[in-house]
DNA sequence: CTCCACTGGGTACGTTGTACGCGGTTATGG
DNA sequence: CCATAACCGCGTACAACGTACCCAGTGGAG
């Protein structure tokens, strides 16, 4: 900004050497913006209600931050941070892959607003770099670093997929300020007109199988979450796995769309 | 909007009854808004910037559409229709698969800035809901609505996550206003700096391999596309498909990391 | 013909991110 | 020990945004 060098704010430093006392810090303004960005979505976090949240004045933020992007950054690092992954290659492929699947999408529900927000490399915080060296860690004994991260974005995308379905519909309640009755309600002319009109068969399909869920969000998603891992079987070396490849896979039955918003799950169908 | 019984865009007529002949039309706006999000990003598709692309009044616009949220969800839906999807189920569903994925894909590259935008279910389109019934359709026959949901959310997922990458870094260059080498030069103090530190054995292996990719973009994304359809043959019924599970499966190789910016392949890694 | 529902579009308002500059505070060099 | 430069919090101000409201004109229905 200031800095022509600019490159990001990792490359900032927080505290300079001279002058007062800063009262206010990085922390604790990124804490209060998740903290709004959570409540009311991520477009309620500006400049002046983060401000407003920490009782400073609107531009005293620019102290800390060079812009709101910047903010936004150290926001999404912030919630890297609270996947756990302490530990994390134990020696369990599956186990470790499991635990950081779970934690990732635990982390996407608690922050919904994080789907709004692109992320790309050279804005990489410190806990997602130390994300990527616990995570890929895992497979890194037994695998190329290239076939690594082709299985890990296969795996990411699964997560990533399934809970921006969850979260899509969920999100549109907020937004629109409406019960979910109120709001399935609101749609049900457009959703029964589609019906009526017989073009949609499968969307009707997805319509009329939903309201009755089998299977509950989470397991689902572990079910799902199972098949991508014996998909990533498949591609590692024997000495990684000895035996039972697909052991603890169900038979017949696949999991049950979520609820009517599942058919939300059609968003990730063609998203 | 004015409307109470408002649901979506698709659920209002364009055309009145009444009244002088409307000198635009839905689909020129929308036409005009992709030209200027695919030139400049969706942020640069303002609502004055659209109208004077047309030829219009700020103001005109919004006797088109009821809101710019409104106008995005048009924008999305005509990008859907690009996706080529004429006569798929065709009997063979690898090759259906393939020709979405590569559709889906190939549509995404040239849209970046759809990555930033939210779908939920009432916000379908007729194009959107075209493609879920064409690409649902292939699985459809062999396996239950729930299970389609669930393999079609994971190959939409792969394609999705994957082609983010790309995106990503393709995106930064356009807003910094940087060519590929200044922003690497720009960059590089940061990576650098992390490398040095000896703190990231993993994203180093990521930073120096990616240096020399062995494959191009396309093959990298065929080669994890052939992985994710084997792990689809895994549950669908022998009935599918009858032989030679993973045949044209490359061997040892795997898929090199493309550019260097493909170590934006570790944003896929952790996002 | 008379209506009046419609048209395109100008003006104006509230909200946003943030550039700039003020007066006060503090570590540092002389 | 003091002058100075670098920092602090923050009030004011501005451009750009989405869009509410209003207007004069227009053309199909009665």
């Amino acid at each position: 900004m200031t800095d022509a060098e600019y490159v990001n704010i990792w490359m900032r430093p927080e505290r300079p050497a001279r002058g007062p006392k800063p009262v206010y810090s990085r922390a604790q303004i990124t804490e209060a913006a998740v903290r709004i960005a959570d409540a009311e979505g991520l477009e309620a976090a500006t400049m002046r209600r983060i401000a407003a949240e920490i009782g400073a004045g609107a531009m005293s933020l620019y102290r800390y931050v060079p812009s709101r992007d910047d903010l936004v950054a150290l926001m999404a690092d912030r919630l890297m941070g609270e996947i756990d992954v302490t530990g994390l290659p134990s020696g369990d492929w599956r186990a470790d892959l499991t635990r950081y699947a779970d934690g990732l999408r635990a982390m996407w529900l608690r922050h919904p607003w994080i789907a709004g927000v692109q992320r790309s490399l050279p804005s990489f915080g410190p806990n997602q770099l130390l994300l990527i060296e616990r995570l890929m860690g895992v497979l890194d004994p037994f695998v190329s670093i290239d076939e690594n991260l082709s299985l890990v974005g296969m795996l990411n995308g699964y997560v990533e997929g399934t809970v921006r379905e969850e979260i899509s519909s969920a999100e549109e309640f907020r937004r629109s300020g409406l019960s979910e009755s109120e709001w399935m309600a609101r749609s049900y002319p457009y959703v029964d007109r589609l019906v009526k009109s017989g073009e949609y068969p499968i969307f009707t399909k997805i319509v009329m199988e939903a309201r009755q869920p089998h299977l509950s969000r989470d397991e689902q998603f572990r079910y799902g979450l199972r098949r991508v891992l014996d998909c990533i079987a498949l591609a590692l070396p024997s000495t990684a796995e000895p035996a039972a490849l697909r052991a603890g896979r169900d038979e017949r039955d696949g999991p049950g769309a979520g609820s009517w918003s599942t058919s939300g799950g059609a968003s990730g169908a063609t998203q």
